[in-house]
DNA sequence: ACAAAAGTGTTAAACGTACACCCATGA
DNA sequence: TCATGGGTGTACGTTTAACACTTTTGT
């Protein structure tokens, strides 16, 4: 049973990855921007109809071991709190964000991975919507990156990432964690979009309306949003207000052709 | 960035969730038995051909919290050793067990799931391939159960024996950690064997062989297993050695219908 | 009226499923 | 030669995916 074993000198710490949907112009200012702001916006973007990306805040070490470097926010582990609360802690304390979903991702526990000390960290990863990250701490040693051009992280934060970002699209196809990236109601292009920047391909808007219709996961709220040039979408609200459970276990499948790849 | 918090008090363990095939009978002393061993291993089983079912093996607690309750196997983590090596070890020192495969479940470390200490433990899941499971410490403290019949464990083992199956269940479809539980060489019925046992449904013969061929998860050997009553089947071997990754993340699927219920 | 996005319909190919059938062996 | 599991063929319903088409609005 190794009773005796003594784990003095681990110390527990916790670290989020967080992504969002780089703010970029919303539907309503996009329009009521005129041409000049609409033109803007196309000229940043490649593969999607906004340009938008992913996008996520790192924060800069300001002490050994990786002085400088970026890294993910977190923290340690207090005693009295959850392994989860403490993860919402430090992402607000470093970051200002509060998360929409909150997932427990991987353990990180090699000896070596931080210099001196033997630290375990438990990583967890969180979706916010664009109006949170208006809310973010406005410091020089916070900083949004495109999370597939973040690269010579501090310790083996690029691996996490990385890590993260395949559990995002994979996740995407059996969960309904896309509405975490959205206001409570949205219309399908929305939607659409999200998947379309996180799998990082088009998807023919008339088969992705019947998948995710018939899949349930959404409600029409019987209203319309106006304002568009073109005929006025409907606005949808998820069935589940979040899928929780133990470490996210809860499988609403959407559609098996929204798989990545 | 909470620098100061203060982690001591704060203990990692470390614990397994195993999954084997159980023993029953192999398909050579099957037939070599004779009619009475033969019906003796049918009268027991229930859905499969040969009643198997999955088993785990559990270790009584010695000592407070939760003394005399049977638990996951575990122990603490050594300062030197890494998490997945932790978890190897405390599993052969516990159970004589030794996994082909071995994979990072999840992290639990809510306050309060153990009595005084706070301890965060990570837990892993392992199959072993049934010749293994003979090394299997003979120690009227370390017991195997079917794991869908394991109620009233220590500590939150219930749950973290639910959730692994789980995920055993899922991962069967697109990954190919059936072959852990098989010997380098297996024939295409062993194999749908696992999968009707851990799916808890038949699966049509000639259709499994089908989507598993075409898959490429698997390689003709050229030989045959004879000994059979009947015409001697193929052997295979995966073509992986093993899919590991960081978190297992190796995805290479399987069959899309071989996905569980 | 026109442009453009919203939303519906339609079709062919791909896939999942069931099940009939032949093959090879030990008894 | 019979019984039985190994292995192949095939036909049918369902799903996926591509794209033509209709609807609705602001300008």
């Amino acid at each position: 049973m190794n009773a005796g074993g003594d784990p003095r000198g681990i110390r527990v710490a916790v670290s989020t990855v967080i992504f969002a949907l780089e703010p970029g112009v919303s539907p309503e200012e996009f329009w009521a921007g005129g041409l000049d702001t609409a033109l803007r916006a196309y000229s940043t973007g490649e593969s999607s109809s906004l340009g938008r990306t992913l996008w996520m805040p790192l924060v800069r070490r300001l002490r050994e071991p990786g002085e400088g470097r970026w890294a993910l926010p977190g923290g340690w582990l207090d005693p009295e709190e959850s392994l989860e609360a403490a993860a919402a802690r430090t992402l607000e304390e470093t970051t200002g964000v509060r998360p929409a979903y909150l997932e427990q991702l991987f353990t990180f526990g090699d000896p070596g991975r931080s210099p001196d000390e033997r630290v375990v960290s438990v990583v967890y990863w969180a979706l916010v919507r664009p109006e949170e990250t208006s809310d973010a701490i406005d410091d020089p040693n916070v900083r949004w990156f495109d999370p597939d051009r973040t690269r010579g992280l501090a310790f083996d934060h690029d691996t996490i990432i990385e890590y993260a970002l395949g559990r995002l699209r994979t996740k995407l196809g059996y969960s309904q964690i896309a509405h975490a990236f959205l206001e409570p109601t949205f219309t399908l292009a929305e939607l659409r979009e999200v998947y379309e920047i996180v799998l990082q391909r088009p998807l023919d808007p008339a088969n992705f309306r019947r998948a995710v219709e018939s899949s349930g996961a959404v409600v029409d709220t019987g209203e319309l949003r106006t304002g568009t040039p073109h005929r006025p979408p409907k606005l949808y609200r998820p069935v589940h207000p979040a899928d929780a459970g133990p470490g996210g276990f809860v499988r609403v499948p959407i559609a098996p052709h929204l798989r990545r790849s």
